[in-house]
DNA sequence: CAATCCCCGACTGGTTTAGTCGTATTTTAG
DNA sequence: CTAAAATACGACTAAACCAGTCGGGGATTG
């Protein structure tokens, strides 16, 4: 159904916090997930596979936590999930992956891959920076937009 | 992992079989399916559903089968995906459907809204044509078929 | 009337995924 | 030095999903 993991969107959810909430400070896994009410030994497998994935830095101990590794907006959304769910394909097969049964016979095969294509560029060239321009609720400070598109408030 | 189904895969696969087999010619279950080596019965429901949502147009009886209802350029492959797999949504969440636990304090919904956007117009723009002008040499099946009886001697 | 084909829903077994648990290691405050 | 706070890692479980199967129908043609 064309649809990723939590994971990933847990993933994204932290990259954006971290993103906002100062690129200075470390985030530990628990502040995360108590904002956004997630499971936090789930979340902090995920957080480990994206420090493993190097889009974030680890500081272990008492003030430790997880900041990005590189300027949000050089961090793309791709990478985030790839690194999650790892290389996001489309269809069973690949250009490494030929074990479909179907495989030797299949007539969509290449159009298939050139759609994906179309859809992985889609990912690549957003970055988690747009993520967080889009509307940067939860964020304990947060300058005042003029009165436009006001999200309304999540009540936190 | 923003893959889609195996279904929605044979359905595609269908959808090419029958826009390149002549859209004149009615095609059957049991002969696409052994055209590319898919299991029939899965198949059918897989056509079935096609049928349903209006893409297919079917004929019962000897020698029935499916044709396309419309011309193969009218026919964009998010429809034939979202007829098997249901509305191809990126998210848990989506414009009908709140359950996700996370989605009063989800900070990405938007943002991912979006790109599941992009995406959708980039599978509603390419056509079941398209699938098929791509390399449409590759029509494993014999023209040379009409209503011979060809029965080959499987011993029945 | 019988062969061929579409129609429909229920079932099963395997895989994937969301979420949990337990334990070890690193860092720093006191 | 020690305890608390944090990451690191892997094994485990329950539920959801999905590919594939079965069986009972109904329509069309010759
Ligand atoms: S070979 Fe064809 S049928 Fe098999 S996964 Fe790839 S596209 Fe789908
Ligand atoms: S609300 Fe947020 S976390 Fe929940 S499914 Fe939608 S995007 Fe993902």
């Amino acid at each position: 159904m064309l649809r990723l993991s939590k994971r990933a969107d847990y993933a994204l959810m932290a990259m954006k916090h971290l993103a906002v909430n100062g690129p200075l400070r470390a985030a530990s896994t628990r502040e995360i997930s108590q904002a956004y009410d997630i499971p936090v030994e789930l979340l902090a497998k995920v957080l480990q596979r994206l420090a493993r994935a190097g889009l974030l830095t680890s500081q272990q101990g008492i003030h430790g936590g997880y900041q990005l590794s590189r300027p949000a907006p050089q961090i793309s959304v791709a990478e985030v999930i790839e690194a999650i769910d790892g290389p996001l394909t489309m269809t069973a097969c690949s250009e490494v992956d030929e074990s479909c049964d179907q495989y030797s016979r299949c007539n969509v095969r290449d159009p298939l891959w050139r759609i994906k294509k179309r859809i992985v560029s889609a990912l690549s060239e957003s970055s988690v920076a747009d993520l967080a321009a889009d509307s940067a609720v939860s964020s304990p400070v947060m300058f005042h937009s003029p009165g436009r598109e006001a999200t309304v408030g999540t009540g936190q």
